[in-house]
DNA sequence: CACGGAAATTATCAAATGATAAATTATCAC
DNA sequence: GTGATAATTTATCATTTGATAATTTCCGTG
């Protein structure tokens, strides 16, 4: 309320002000916005984005960096992997963090917008998933369905291919609810649960017949 | 060749080569480009976009159309329909069409960057989707399955969904390309195979027990 | 080959925009 | 309360930008 009521502001409030006030403004403006249109929204003058950030492009950095990092929970690889449960529930409470997450207008739109202007900006986010986190679901299956993981280079690229479908599918409901501005269901938990169910009892029935969508040069080897 | 020569083209032309070299032009620099780079991109004047195109928005909104039209082949639903073909087939051969005709710089670029300006100008596009083929090929797979398509509002949810998340999993492919930047694979076709098979063989397995994902509200009517 | 009309460029504007410097106002310590 | 200090605003610039008007260049036709 002392707050509140101030018109000076300390140097780190304001930043800070200025900067969530700015998240939500870019998010909807996306990234034409113009420096006096956000200080206009913010009330304050333009001249004062100008003592807390070095110029428009060092904003948008703060922008990114308060955007993307603390959204990633190292702890769902963890549970991915904690075979105490099964595949499916893993699955579940895993999507059901991560939606949660990031089914958030100002991310996804940013996300989006960013990446659109330079895909350097998004990189170290999805290089997460890629590498960690695709893989470890693909092998979760597979002790699932009982067969090995296949091996190989085209074997690897068709079994990320195959969660990334999968993965997919759930960021997508953001790009459709923030982006498309399509409605989405309320409840996610149905949807969660169903695609699980389908992707898993697929896999695990497929699994051992991957083998036949590989190209045959590895078939020899 | 005589055109090649030409410094004054046809009004005709120079409209078409402008508007052809402004979709390659605004698909790279996205929506913030503006007229000069524009101009100077393509190596005339300025003020000769002015000459076949109202204004800024006018030029844009052709660029829309010209893009988004005549990529949507209606033949795509009745392929979808023709159950001489098993359902598999049909969805590989219709998934290889589509994807021919959507993974391609422009179009998704162009297709992300208008709708984060203003979701209507996707709206019509996406609701052919929703309407037509998602329906479409979720009441397809309950004939493979030889369980009644499930009805009631709720159900209809949860149907649209599961193949919304098999089928943006090809959109997808286009964003991690042309947005994100990632490698993905040169073949695509055993990507469309696998994942066909995946999820035929998940709905056709798990749909007679879809039901016990829809709330409690639907049972008992 | 000249001449008329269409196509294109040059010159130019007013408004918008990112950024800086100078002046002003609030807040706190004493 | 008073003055020092930090926060904020007003005034201002140089560019950039969308758009228009005046001028020039090209090209087919008689």
């Amino acid at each position: 309320m002392a707050k509140a009521a101030r018109k000076y502001l300390d140097a780190a409030d304001r930043e800070q002000q200025i900067l969530e006030f700015a998240i939500d403004f870019v998010a909807q403006r996306g990234l034409r916005f113009t420096t006096r249109e956000l200080a206009d929204a913010l009330g304050v003058s333009q001249p004062l984005l100008y003592r807390y950030f070095k110029n428009r492009d060092d904003l948008l950095q703060k922008i990114y960096d308060e955007v993307y990092l603390k959204r990633w929970d190292p702890g769902w690889n963890e549970l991915l992997a904690d075979r105490s449960l099964s595949i499916r529930e893993r699955l579940v409470r895993y999507l059901t963090a991560y939606t949660e997450a990031i089914l958030d207008e100002r991310w996804i739109r940013i996300f989006i917008a960013s990446a659109l202007e330079d895909p350097q900006i998004t990189k170290k986010y999805l290089g997460l998933l890629h590498e960690t986190t695709f893989p470890l679901i693909f092998a979760e299956i597979a002790v699932e369905a009982g067969v090995p993981v296949p091996s190989g280079p085209q074997a690897d690229e068709l079994a990320l291919e195959i969660v990334w479908g999968f993965h997919s599918s759930f960021f997508y409901m953001g790009v459709r609810k923030y982006i498309y501005r399509n409605k989405i269901p309320d409840d996610l938990d149905p949807i969660i649960r169903a695609r699980v169910e389908v992707f898993v009892a697929g896999l695990v029935e497929s699994m051992p017949h991957l083998g036949q969508f590989l190209p045959e040069t590895e078939v020899g080897r």
